[in-house]
DNA sequence: ATTTTATGTGTAACCGGTACCACATACTTA
DNA sequence: TAAGTATGTGGTACCGGTTACACATAAAAT
């Protein structure tokens, strides 16, 4: 590998001017360009992204913190992610913290080390005062679904609340009469605004009773448990709206497995729009995020930040949208458009 | 951020030794050891990992090249990666390379220029001129589902031929007649030996023709449109062994609409193992490869390359397991143990 | 005619580590 | 007793870039 020291003695001019030619900082003369580029293509160099590191204090890297990359919802984000990246120039650096403190903690240390050039999170554990320290120690910081931490960072939201409500809505049009809603772990503000989108747009319903809420755990086998205890609760339900699709999923399952036929019985709607609501069957009605939007979208926001074009942190609210397919579909169902 | 000469200074001695007491090379005198301790703890000193990487070529990163992360066979492969990758000191950088040559080729330029220390193929692209001329460049490298590229790399991949074997003898078990096979691009080493596998478990049968085997695309659409297809020429098939698990729902998906009873009429076996097949219904009858395994064992190849301790490059094959779930299971089957 | 200003280039310090080499002691060993 | 070896430490050149600063010249402004 040559060296830009060989690149300016095969040029006959010195590093400074290869390293303005190349950076296209400072003046450089078109005839002296000529034969820097001349040299540069002879010895086919290429600068050492390592030394402009350290040089610098700028990689082009950045790193993606989420829970697990194998949670479904996870993959498109992170698809999204690198693919703005790459087209900026960006490497993606992934980091699985399972929503553990301590594993998110030692990957920012190591980052540092790695003088990344600004981080992601769409991992739920890291408080306000974190995002505010790794802000004051000037390393850019975008937030997917959080509160926004003291505005000290960029946040990417959809619109939970409406989302949920757009659920009930739709459950209602089809003609449902009781709908249950099994909510996601509290510490996750997705799953708190659904759980108050959907109170909301059901409390003043003569049937609501907080019994119609019913806890899960954001997997398919929370899922699976908090249908079947909402079932024997209450055998009436005519509808379940999950907080999110892998519960969904689960209270399908579930629903199956007790013979109660879905959506004739019982109608279910999820929530997140992963891929895996198209290959069940029924296939699921769902509150579909803009999964690679809100990826692309804060994977552009971070290297503006970084790049400095950023004018100021902001938070980004996505419109959800609703996904109806087989599973609320009712033969009496009227869709209010 | 303190540097290796602040400790120097505030230890009294010079950076040499803090150096060799950090990468416990060379004789440090266990008081010195004592006051260069106390000094880092001071100064909350963590050695730069940039500059470390300038000095020793070495950035403790390694890049895990795949075709597509959403696609759902990977996120456990690269879940698997990045914990024995993070267990052993290691970061990884994601790339996404559609399985395009030239994608690929970009990659490995812009990793190269990183000092990366290791790259991990679970793409299908490269040739084994590429791959060999990494391994002259001495970038260690690992590959996932190809055949042994002249034994320039190790290469970690499962028993398809087997697997697909596995698959015919289950379905002939379960008392299946007529087994059709979609398979998958024939440019992927993985559809072609399963499509032997499957060549030679049925030619021998009577009603064996070529005609049950038919294109996939390793994607749900191209399942259900080879479904589709088969159905029309064979109305008489009762059992579909697809390529891989993506094609199976597909299958599963097409034949729902026709009103084909799954498995009562025709019984539907992928491949692969993801946890998709667990969500359908029924649920999907599979050749699991150990996913996790396969990306922890690649991690743990390359990451052993890198540290020298690799006695020589080999190819593991992993073996599979048929998983039997409902999509197979038929009333009058007996299961051959 | 003189001062600015724009253009063009080189020197060398710096980023923050690693590691080779020299040098100094204190023990062994021949 | 001289040579050899294990222990301990420092100086400094490197890794391969960036960039502040000095300096030179030509064109424009006063």
């Amino acid at each position: 590998m040559a060296t830009i020291r060989d690149v300016a003695k095969l040029a006959g001019v010195s590093v400074a001017t290869i390293s303005r030619y190349l950076n296209k900082s400072g003046y450089v003369n078109v005839e002296t360009e000529q034969k820097i580029k001349k040299a540069i293509e002879a010895l086919n160099y290429e600068p050492n992204t390592v030394a402009r590191g350290l040089a610098g204090k700028k990689t082009n890297t950045i790193a993606l913190i989420l829970p697990d990359i194998s949670n479904p919802f996870f993959p498109e984000l992170a698809r999204a992610v690198e693919d703005v990246a790459s087209m900026y120039g960006y490497t993606v650096i992934l980091c699985n913290s399972d929503d553990e403190g301590v594993k998110e903690k030692s990957y920012i240390e190591v980052l540092k080390k790695k003088y990344i050039d600004g981080i992601i999170f769409a991992s739920n554990t890291l408080d306000s005062a974190d995002v505010e320290q790794m802000a004051k120690k000037g390393i850019p910081v975008v937030c997917l679904d959080r509160v926004p931490p003291k505005q000290s960072c960029s946040v990417v939201r959809s619109k939970n609340r409406e989302g949920a409500k757009l659920a009930v809505e739709h459950l209602l049009g089809m003609g449902c009469r009781k709908i249950a809603h099994i909510y996601g772990p509290q510490e996750f503000i997705t799953a708190k605004e659904r759980l108050v989108g959907y109170e909301e747009a059901v409390k003043h319903l003569d049937w609501y009773s907080p019994t119609f809420m019913i806890q899960g755990d954001f997997r398919i086998e929370g899922g699976i448990r908090a249908t079947e205890l909402l079932m024997e609760r209450h055998p009436d339900v005519d509808a379940i709206f999950a907080g999110n699709d892998l519960m969904a999923v689960g209270a399908l399952k579930a629903l199956h497995r007790m013979g109660v036929q879905v959506p004739g019985q019982v109608a279910v709607c999820g929530f997140d729009g992963i891929g895996m609501t198209e290959i069940t069957q029924p296939e699921l009605t769902t509150v579909a995020q803009p999964i690679y939007e809100m990826g692309a979208l804060v994977s552009r926001i971070l290297i503006k930040k970084i790049e400095g074009t950023l004018e100021a942190d902001q938070t980004y609210e996505l419109d959800v949208a609703l996904v109806p397919r087989e599973s609320t579909l009712r033969r009496n169902g009227h869709e209010s458009s």
